[in-house]
DNA sequence: ACCTGAACACCGTTCAAGT
DNA sequence: ACCTGAACACCGTTCAAGT
C-alpha cells in the first residue's frame, strides 16, 4: 500500500468530481459518501483529504461546475427569444428543465445533499447570485425608467418566485400530476408579474 | 434492564415528538438523530421503534403538527386585512415569519432534515396541499369571473413563488443582507402578481 | 511524498435476551 | 409485555504506518 502516483493531484479531483457526478445523478444525493466516491476512482475515503478540504469542500466544487452548466443553458435559452417577456419566459422554462433532468446535483445545489447555507464560501455564494444578472437585466428593458435598485429588488422576486415553483414542483409538494404541469405554473407566474411590473411604468 | 411501563405509548410518543422538536430549534434539523431524541427522553434509541415505523414517519408527525401551527398562524394574519390584496401580502409575511422563527422545523418540512419526496404518506401530502386553499380563496375573490382551475394554477404559482423567496432568503441565497430584507421581496412579487392578475379580469 | 487501513465518534435499524 | 444493549451496516474525518 501506499504512494502509487498513479494520477496527479488535478486528475484525482477531476475524477472525484466526476464520480460524485454520477453517483449523485444515479443514486440519488441522499446516498452520496466519501467513501463511495473512493470506490469509484480506485482510491480510498482518506484520499481525498489530500484533494479537497472536506466532503463541504468537494460539493461546493461540483456545484460550481453544475452552476457553469446551468448559465450556459439559461444563455441559449435566452437568445430564442425575440421580446424581453419571451426570454424571461425562456429562462424560467429553461432553469426548471434543468432542475428537472439534473435532480441528483438539483439537490446537491438547494435540496437535501447541500452543504449548511452558512458554510457557503464567498467564491461560491457569487457564483448563485450572479444567475440573477440576466433577470435584472430584461426587466431593466422592459422598464427603462425604473431605478436599479428596484430592478434588483424585482429580479430577486421574480427569480425567488420560480425558483420556489421548481423546488415544490420537483419535490411533488404543489398538488399537480406530473413534472410536466410545473410549466403552466412558471409561465402563469411570470406572465402574470411582468405585465404588473409593466403596469406601473 | 427492560419493562419500566413509565410511560403509556402516547405518552412517549408525545414526547419524543417534543424533544424532537427542542432538538432541531436548538441544534439544527442536521443534528437530529434517534439516539439523541432517545437520550432526551431517557429512552434508548430501540424504543422509538415500539411507538414510530422510523425516523421518517417520526418526523412527518412533527411536521404534521408544524404545518398546523402554520395554518393557525396564517389564519391570524389573514383577518387582519380588509382587502384580499393586503390579505394576500399578510399571508406571504406571516409565511415567512414562521419560517424565520422555526427554522429547525422549517427545515424539517422543506429542507434538508426532510425525509425524500417520493416517501411521503398521502395523510401527509394533503396537510401540505391545504395551505393553497387560503389563497385560491382569496385569488378568487380578487377575479370572480375566473373559472376555478385558473384560479387554483394562480394560487399555485403565485404560493410556490413566496415559497422560493422564503427558502432562498432562509439560506441566505438572494444576496440580500438581512432577514428582514426579505419582506419587501415578498411583498413586491404578491404586489405585482396581483396587479397582473386582476389587469386580465 | 503518497496512500492506506485502522481507529474514532458517530448514524438508523433490528432483535435476542432479560425482567 | 416492555425495554435494553449489543450487533450490523453504514457515516465523515484523522493519522500512524508502510512504501
Amino acid at each position: 500500500m501506499a504512494r502509487r502516483s498513479d494520477h496527479s493531484r488535478d486528475e484525482i479531483r477531476e475524477m472525484a468530481l466526476n464520480a460524485t457526478k454520477t453517483i449523485v445523478e444515479r443514486d440519488g444525493a441522499a446516498a452520496l459518501s466519501t467513501r463511495k466516491i473512493a470506490n469509484e476512482i480506485g482510491y480510498t475515503a482518506g484520499s481525498l483529504y489530500l484533494v479537497f478540504e472536506n466532503l463541504d469542500d468537494l460539493i461546493f466544487q461540483v456545484n460550481a461546475r453544475t452552476l457553469s452548466e446551468l448559465a450556459a443553458e439559461l444563455d441559449r435559452a435566452a437568445v430564442r427569444s425575440s421580446t424581453p417577456e419571451a426570454a424571461l419566459v425562456e429562462l424560467g422554462l429553461a432553469y426548471f428543465r434543468f432542475a428537472a433532468s439534473n435532480l441528483g446535483r438539483w439537490d446537491l445545489i438547494f435540496g437535501r445533499g447541500s452543504p449548511a447555507a452558512n458554510a457557503s464560501p464567498d467564491w461560491y455564494r457569487s457564483r448563485v447570485l450572479v444567475l440573477f444578472n440576466r433577470v435584472e437585466k430584461l426587466l431593466a428593458e422592459l422598464a427603462p425608467a425604473r431605478r436599479s435598485n428596484e430592478v434588483a429588488l424585482a429580479a430577486r422576486a421574480l427569480w425567488g418566485g420560480v425558483h420556489g415553483i421548481c423546488t415544490l414542483a420537483l419535490t411533488d409538494k404543489l398538488g399537480i400530476a406530473g413534472l410536466s404541469d410545473a410549466e403552466p405554473l412558471l409561465t402563469t407566474l411570470i406572465e402574470t408579474f411582468l405585465s404588473g411590473w409593466m403596469q406601473h411604468n
